[in-house]
DNA sequence: TACGAGAAATCGGTATACCGACTGTTGACG
DNA sequence: CGTCAACAGTCGGTATACCGATTTCTCGTA
């Protein structure tokens, strides 16, 4: 591989996702190629496809700012996890293969250390992969695509500390169970145990929430989604 | 709006869903600027796009291609959308706008004339519409980004004339019924009847699908999908 | 004739100059 | 003093020249 583009994707992928940079924060293309050592033409290609990430803003003809983070964000992507994890769950039991199975005990035993940020970290990245691996043993590419892109969004709530802190073994316990049904090609007792373990952990940020908008007012937007949801306009979905 | 991006990106998809731009075709971006007048940095920009969303294929250093149809995609969007209608469908029962509703009442009864391509293709467009807009009033904007993008990969298969085909009476009864349920608030009904019409569209393609298999040869290509998924590599999913 | 090395052509990746859209500021006029 | 219009600065959108990766063709050699 020899582009300057697709490095320089991941390099500021990973910075956003760990917010490394700002949600929010406002940036030209020529800020970001400085920062990167790149020139215009990567960094609007990496920028674009950021954009259809969800992790980048574009505003045609002004500029681009990182994607903020809002409650809307979050409550969203949540609500996709619901739908889309317990059938991941369940095609897995049916489609994963030994090695797919393996490797997903192996990432469900990571615990991590609540006092250390950086054991915190790691776990937030087994946490990733163990979901992604369940998504990739469905065997729908196109599914487990958009199963990781969601979960990559989520992640950068988490790496503000918004969730997870101090259920170490709380949610192991529920990785466990919920590999344990998909390891005995259980698809509807998967599914039921991938239901279980996102809704508990929807509750356990709920109560963070509360928190984190207050603290968080710099970072997190003020709901311009519910704005645009809750507008009268008429409903015409355009052709294509 | 004056940006020549945009526009092409928008006429290049319709070509594309529409099956005028050939499924498999190979292009330069020299070739697809000289088709639409337009000069390479648009073009660049529209397939980028067009390759996030499923309907280009870029190999690096190589060329482009108009992403070929193969079964196996067809058999990945449908289970999506089994995983995702009777989730938007009953999200929407909770959260759909008068205005919604009486939209989705307009297009459900949308009825098409077997005999008349251009009727059938007015109806592809009114049912895709009928599809976004239930998912659009689940007020979840990622999740009906991501129901639209299933949709519109699955078009290009239907504008094949590979479904759909004499079944219109039965079609608007599934939808009218399912929009009932819709109207009437009932989630878990409107759930009951998503997941109901979605199988059974399902299950009408797949006797569809023996026949076009032979016919396809030039169009659809011989599932290299499968032969990724069933590789035994060692399943060790990258880090952010 | 078969094969392989090297040259040439093709085409995407990158850098950059230029253009036009948007913003913010400033100054003149009411 | 307030308002509005003209202007200048900033920055993204586009066109294009150049570069390097990959492939293909060709020609010489075994």
């Amino acid at each position: 591989m020899a582009t300057i583009s697709e490095p320089l994707y991941r390099r500021v992928r990973k910075d956003i996702v760990e917010c490394a940079l700002t949600p929010g924060k406002s940036f030209s293309e020529a800020e970001l190629g400085r920062l990167y050592n790149a020139s215009r033409t990567p960094v609007r290609e990496a920028c674009r496809r950021l954009e259809h990430e969800g992790l980048v803003r574009i505003i045609p003809f002004r500029g681009y700012s990182i994607a903020p983070l809002s409650v809307a964000e979050f409550h969203d992507l949540q609500e996709m996890q619901l739908i889309f994890e317990p059938a991941t769950a369940a095609l897995a039991a049916g489609r994963a293969n030994q090695q797919e199975l393996d490797e997903m005990r192996e990432l469900a035993t990571y615990e991590y250390n609540v006092e250390d940020t950086n054991s915190y970290h790691e776990f937030l990245q087994t946490n990733y992969q163990l979901h992604t691996l369940i998504a990739q043993a469905s065997k729908n590419k196109r599914l487990s695509d958009v199963v990781s892109n969601v979960h990559v969004r989520l992640m950068r709530f988490f790496y503000l500390g918004l969730s997870f802190e101090s259920h170490g073994p709380t949610l192991v316990a529920e990785h466990i169970s919920m590999v344990d049904a998909i390891c005995n090609r259980d698809a509807e007792e998967a599914r039921i145990r991938a239901t279980d373990h996102i809704s508990k952990a929807i509750e356990r940020s709920a109560t963070l929430l509360m928190g984190a908008i207050r603290f968080g007012e710099a970072v997190f937007e003020a709901s311009p989604d519910l704005a645009a949801a809750t507008s009268s306009r008429r409903y015409i979905v355009p052709r294509i």
